[in-house]
DNA sequence: TAAAATAGGACTAAAATGGTCCTAAATTTT
DNA sequence: AAAATTTAGGACCATTTTAGTCCTATTTTA
């Protein structure tokens, strides 16, 4: 699948934790063990939001960290690309690297275009959204007369 | 980098190649030849791209593939799904198994809304948009007091 | 029957990823 | 000053994914 790393994933849930409480700073421990992510992995995703500037931390006793900025702020593309790096869906966004050789090239010129729409979505969305209470759709527009009779999952394909 | 695989960058390559003759049927072979991917490679791309109905083969001599639709028809999201399977960002999305035990779950019910979006956008480009030659940016809006002096490429970031 | 194609899957090598661990540096507490 | 707490920065390894190849059917045409 088009898929993110768990570390990205992980980093949204700890981003998430901290946005929840912007007053004190928190420690790899204490989110760690808010989380149920291990420790050493919190750590890791932690240093790498550090030198992302998507964090501020403090060493030493009393120490720990901090939003950079106001959960508003923090777009879901920031997040994955402290992450993940650039997002762009193919290599030849980024380096055009070997692409000469190959025909059929030009075609990816057209790419750019769905990677912009591609980082337009993903920062159309920040960390100050991510932490509302989730809107299960049809809580509130689908009319009776349309629910489904079972109380199963409405498991949509994406 | 939130990246495609190599296998889906060809399919792009080769049903671009496809839909700009949709005439003939095209042999595997043929179609290494023109795009200068490996016949083997060409061979894998195509019979996923058949199991997905993209396209249509017939077996035997004068066998060869054709698109299944016309290119219009034919969106990247289509070509994603065929090679990579759900276009979900997180695994979460598209099973929920494991996630109870790991709390700040929640939060990841705002993903289907990003997901939404990054389909939208996928669905939004087809075949025949990747086969449009490529607009480079600036050819036609930018005034010439913007051109930059030098010759070098302007990458952007994403 | 031979030749030209695709179908389907097994297999291997390489690359990416997740996760752990170790040592150093900074800051506070005692 | 020393000890405790906490982040910084890498190195490292095991697992998983991915790319790429190859082999053996099966189908169709000539």
């Amino acid at each position: 699948m088009l898929r993110l790393g768990k570390l990205t994933d992980y980093a949204t849930v700890v981003l998430s934790y901290m946005a929840k409480d912007l007053a004190n700073v928190h420690t790899a421990i204490e989110i760690a063990e808010a989380t149920g992510i291990t420790q050493t992995t919190v750590s890791k995703i932690l240093k790498i939001l550090v030198k992302a500037k998507v964090l501020n931390s403090t060493r030493g006793a009393k120490g720990g960290y901090l939003l950079a900025k106001a959960p508003k702020l923090v777009t879901v593309a920031d997040i994955i690309y402290a992450l993940e790096g650039p997002i762009a869906l193919t290599e030849c966004t980024v380096s055009h690297q070997g692409c000469e050789q190959a025909s059929g090239c030009e075609i990816r010129g057209n790419w750019s275009l769905i990677n912009q729409k591609i980082y337009d979505a993903l920062e159309s969305i920040t960390l100050a959204d991510l932490i509302l209470p989730v809107k299960k759709p049809g809580e509130v527009y689908i009319p009776i007369s349309e629910l489904s009779v079972s109380g199963e999952h409405n498991v949509s394909k994406y």
